[in-house]
RNA sequence: GCCUCGGUGGCGGAAUUGGUAGACGCGCCGGAUUCAAAAUCCGGUUCUAACGAGUGUGGGUUCGAUUCCCACCCGAGGUACCA
């Protein structure tokens, strides 16, 4: 018991909480740092080791920066607001904040464990009314806004109203709904107050509107795009339809262009970037305008291809698509009736799923081609979407693949346009490597011009402009739930009203239930307590409503990125009452320097935050537009999962000419075959197999001659599993029921299991606690291995196997300075034999040491630090080395990753000061220097000797002093070389 | 299909302005210690009997390529009737 992990962890984690060694401070005079990890969901599981490693890896930053002399700013705090706690709400009764609860408290219990330099006194909670205040203030600015497109920023909606008053909404260059019309001063100054509100929704930031939103009826809740994964629900994978709701929005839609072009100027990671830009998904085209015989209405559609407009033959729109009523003819309309009927039941799932099957059906009605006047055929087609550019498309069948396979499939006529090519198999969809032809004024023009001639003549007519598209589509803001940030706001005359800012926070009131109300409303409706009286400025009882002075609040919740979307800045300032951050405290913290978290957020969370942070941008409260400078994504840690595998016995039913059918003769798991090698065995035949059945359940026998094996992987819990591969049989038949008269097939009387990298999940026992590592080798190891499994961005197997590497370099380490029966702390203090001073060879290893232990840092690669500092201890092991000299440095150095037990040499060295406080070892270049070296001989590039030079020589030195080596003249044996190649250095190769 | 990342021993992985491939750890083998085991310590460990070969495959540039270029194969992740 020389190295006791368990005391000294448990020492530093009590002082450092007592002394608040890690708190940081506002008004400092040195140069800030901001080091964020994304906050963890408390989760009623708690942590497994997969958890913490982005955590460790910011931790090792953030104490590295703090040796820098940097103040350093490292928060945490949580995401409380979510599904789980409500839906085990919704089982048991209990209220969700008590659930949250007890899940933080056993989050920071671990979290603590593993000695962590978290500032706690700034910890905030997304559920609570302290802080969802703000998350309710920042809602009402986005709504008393809208977006100026001339200036490119958000302005106060009251600068529009003026501006209506005089000029209507003409010279009104907004982000707003698409189908909002005309509006003349006097129009507007007409308007009774409650239209001019509904008109005013269509230009707010964030506006109530009735819009396609994707309901979960499992969640019975809608959900926001990035939260639908292939037509189901991310969470829970339920089914996911289109429906007409009407909902809160977000318009990030106005901020699509900044959003895109703020990713030039950051660091973060290029899978990431890439994956934000093709969310937002911007398209350079045309809008065309096509006129309808015999009707003044005209289909617009968006297209990247307005070059090819000479091979339009007809037109398609989405079944949804506002005009496809209006223009169907008389005889189309039953057909027409059908299909959108049928499009509509068909989930999007369904869509997505046969994407081969072309379908759709004729309007009746005939669109004007805008150049040659021919008429087109508007067709319906289900692959046009209504949520995407205006929901038409101009169909060229000649180049583009799905509009020649709805052609050929419906015998539409295929013009072809593209000179030179061949268009018999497939559309040309290249936009180099032809000429355009057939097409009028466009014919011999390439892609490019004839784009850019084609918008020309269509801006002249009238008939086009150039547009850009976007597919990122605002952002659906309310949820159908109780346990979210409740709105504030209250419906006057059902026009949305904002609660009074000095009113916030509007706290969450209490449910007699957590599901719906029985009239479909969502949970808060069953809340009786919620009216607004505006005169009392106070949340009175429902049953007071008298739509003058009292007034009913609105019954969503905000979803879960509401919280997470500012509270990277809160925690600059988090216990201000009067504002949402001081504006002392943005200057100086500004923005995250280093933000660590997992890649799944890219088109949620680290989205829906810039967009925000823009916003507050425009509004001049935060300094910068992007709030994370840098971000790394940390990888997985993967769960090896266990298998047994289950001998199922079966009855040979009917078996004819090799195709038989089984029958289970027993459900019970009679055999557990050793693993899928063993079963391959040709001892383990079926023959055997069988006897070996009967033998141990004689009343089968009638079967004999019939009993077949069905092998089916189970998952073992990793816990029952020892030295490597080995069960542990009898836990493991006491852990199961089921399991108890199994019979095992052994190998030298071992079960060895069957072995499958999987996500850590609990449902497949995989599960390695950070609990019982930290237990059995303590914190510090454990932060040692997660770091030294492999490069940070990766993901990686967990194997606990590989801990004992680290854990006795850390034993090692220790023992290096003590000695003795009772552990006597030993530096610089030779008891006969130790060697003191710090000699060459010492002051070596320890600056190798420091200069790759920066440069990895630097780097974020810290696997490779903790292989140096092995490298380093062993040598100064291998040399008794105990010099104070090299050892303080050295302590400083491990600080960041092993904490507690560098703390505790600390110490004992002398200092009354955390080590955290202590400044990082200054690299001196000198100490490597060396004066000779044993340099590669090479003979046309193959090794033949080494011969030792002197570092000092210049390279035509070197080159003499080989050449007149005596085995080089051997290797030559009277030839001239060619060419010799000095490396200075490295190497020296002769070629010949 | 498109985008991104990756492919090196039995395993996790080192090494890039191109310069002795396999650091460090796990595992395995051998030894010391022990009545024995655990723990600990020391040594060995890419393959091959050897010659040699070797960083997914095939080319190229170079005196020299894991590193640079071209073509391809495989794997992981993301994304899609996006006009």
């Amino acid at each position: 018991m020389s190295y006791n992990f368990k005391e000294i962890e448990a020492k530093w984690q009590r002082i450092w909480a007592e002394r608040q060694t890690f708190r940081s401070y506002n008004d400092s005079e040195k140069e800030k740092f901001y080091v964020l990890d994304m906050f963890p969901y408390p989760s009623g599981a708690g942590l497994h080791v997969g958890h913490p490693l982005g955590y460790i890896a910011s931790d090792i930053y953030a104490r590295y920066k703090r040796h820098k002399g940097y103040n350093v700013l490292h928060p945490m705090g949580y995401d409380a607001f979510g599904l789980p706690a409500e839906q085990y709400a919704i089982e048991t009764g209990q209220h969700p904040a008590i659930t949250t609860r007890a899940n933080i408290s056993r989050y920071r219990e671990q979290l603590d464990r593993l000695g962590f330099s978290f500032d706690w006194s700034r910890e905030v909670r997304t559920s609570d009314p302290a802080y969802y205040k703000w998350t309710q203030w920042i809602f009402i600015q986005l709504f008393n806004v809208w977006y100026n497109r001339e200036s490119d920023k958000a302005e106060t909606i009251q600068s529009l109203i003026e501006h209506f008053k005089k000029e209507g909404n003409s010279n009104v260059h907004a982000a707003c709904d698409e189908d909002t019309p005309a509006v003349s001063a006097g129009q507007w100054n007409a308007m009774s107050w409650k239209d001019q509100q509904k008109f005013l929704l269509k230009y707010r930031l964030t506006y109530l509107a009735d819009s396609e939103v994707n309901w979960c009826p499992a969640l019975g809740t809608v959900l926001a795009n990035d939260e639908v994964i292939n037509g189901v629900s991310e969470r829970g994978g339920h089914p996911v339809v289109r429906k007409k709701m009407t909902q809160w929005s977000m318009r990030i839609t106005a901020y699509a262009q900044r959003l895109l072009q703020g990713l030039e100027n950051i660091d973060w990671p290029q899978p990431l970037k890439d994956a934000q830009t093709n969310w937002i998904g911007r398209s350079v085209g045309a809008e065309v305008r096509f006129l309808l015989e015999g009707s003044g209405e005209d289909i617009r559609v968006f297209t990247t291809r307005p070059d090819t407009i000479f091979g339009v033959s007809f037109m398609t729109l989405a079944p949804e698509h506002d005009l496809v009523h209006k223009i169907t003819t008389p005889e189309q309309r039953e057909a027409v009736k059908a299909y959108v009927d049928a499009t509509a039941l068909r989930s999007e799932r369904d869509r997505l799923a046969d994407n081969d099957r072309v379908t759709g059906v004729f309007t009746g009605a005939y669109a004007r081609h805008p150049f040659t006047g021919k008429s087109l055929p508007v067709w319906i087609g289900d692959f046009v979407l209504a949520g995407y550019g205006t929901g038409a498309v101009m169909s060229v069948p000649c180049g583009d693949q799905r509009d020649y396979d709805f052609a050929k499939h419906f015998h539409l006529p295929v013009p072809n346009i593209f000179e030179g090519v061949d268009i018999s198999g497939e559309a040309f969809s290249d936009k180099d490597g032809t000429l355009l032809a057939n097409s009028d004024f466009l014919n011999g023009l390439g892609y490019k011009e004839a784009t850019q001639r084609v918008i020309a003549r269509l801006e002249e007519t009238g008939d086009g402009r150039r547009t850009v598209n976007y597919r990122l589509r605002d952002a659906v803001f309310s949820r159908q739930r109780y346990w979210g940030e409740p709105f504030p706001v209250y419906y006057e005359e059902g026009v949305p009203r904002m609660l009074p800012t000095t009113h916030l926070p509007l706290v969450l009131p209490e449910v007699a239930k957590y599901l719906p109300t029985e009239s479909g409303d969502p949970p808060l409706g069953n809340a009786r307590i919620w009216a607004w009286d505006r005169e009392q400025h106070k949340v009175v009882g429902n049953e007071f409503i008298d739509h003058k002075k009292i007034f009913p609040l609105e019954l969503n919740t905000m979803p879960g990125w509401a919280g997470s979307s500012q509270y990277f800045n809160r925690y600059m300032d988090p216990h201000n009452e009067e504002v949402i951050f001081s504006s002392e405290a943005i200057a100086y913290w500004k923005q995250v320097d280093l933000y660590i978290g997992g890649i799944e957020h890219a088109t949620g969370h680290l989205l829906y935050s810039r967009f925000w942070q823009k916003f507050m941008f425009d509004l001049g409260l935060v300094p910068v537009e992007e709030y994370a400078s840098k971000v790394i994504n940390q990888g997985m840690i993967l769960g090896t999962s266990a298998f047994v595998f289950r001998r199922m016995v079966y009855e040979v039913v009917d078996e004819v000419a090799g195709t038989a059918s089984y029958e289970p003769l027993s459900t019970d798991p009679y055999l557990v075959s050793r693993n899928k090698a063993l079963q391959s065995e040709s001892y383990f035949t079926d023959e055997v197999m069988e006897d070996m059945v009967l033998t141990k359940y004689p009343d089968l026998a009638a079967y004999k001659g019939r009993i077949r094996f069905n092998d089916l992987p189970l998952h073992v819990d990793v816990s029952l599993v020892h030295g490597g591969d080995e069960l542990d049989i009898s836990a493991f038949k006491k852990m199961k029921t089921e399991f108890r008269k199994a019979e095992f097939i052994l190998e030298n009387n071992k079960y060895i299991v069957g072995r499958e990298v999987e996500k850590m999940s609990k449902s497949k026992y995989n599960v390695v606690s950070p609990d019982a590592i930290c237990k059995d080798f303590g914190a510090d190891s454990l932060r040692l291995y997660e770091m030294f499994l492999g490069p940070l961005e990766q993901s990686k197997p967990w194997n606990t196997a590989g801990i004992t590497g680290v854990h006795s370099f850390l034993k090692k380490f220790w023992r290096l300075y003590h000695s003795g029966p009772v552990e006597t702390f030993y530096v610089s203090e030779p008891p006969g034999e130790l060697k003191d001073a710090a000699d060459k060879d010492n002051l070596k290893t320890l600056h190798k040491t420091i200069k790759k232990v920066e440069e990895d840092i630097a780097n974020f690669s810290f696997n490779t630090s903790v292989s140096t500092f092995m490298i380093c201890v062993n040598e100064l092991t291998s040399r008794n080395c105990r010099s104070r000299e090299i050892l303080e440095p050295l302590v400083i150095l491990i600080s960041p990753y092993a904490p507690h037990i560098a703390e505790e040499l600390w110490e004992k060295l002398g200092h009354k000061e955390s080590v955290s406080t202590a400044p990082f070892p200054n690299f001196k270049p000198e100490f490597l220097k060396e004066t000779s070296k044993e340099y590669p001989i090479s003979f046309n590039g193959k090794l033949r000797f080494t011969m030792e030079l002197s570092l000092d020589l210049s390279t035509e030195e070197i080159e003499e002093a080989v050449m007149a080596h005596e085995k080089t003249r051997e290797q030559l044996d009277g030839r001239r070389p060619k060419k010799v190649i000095v490396v200075p250095g490295k190497i020296v190769n002769i070629v010949g």
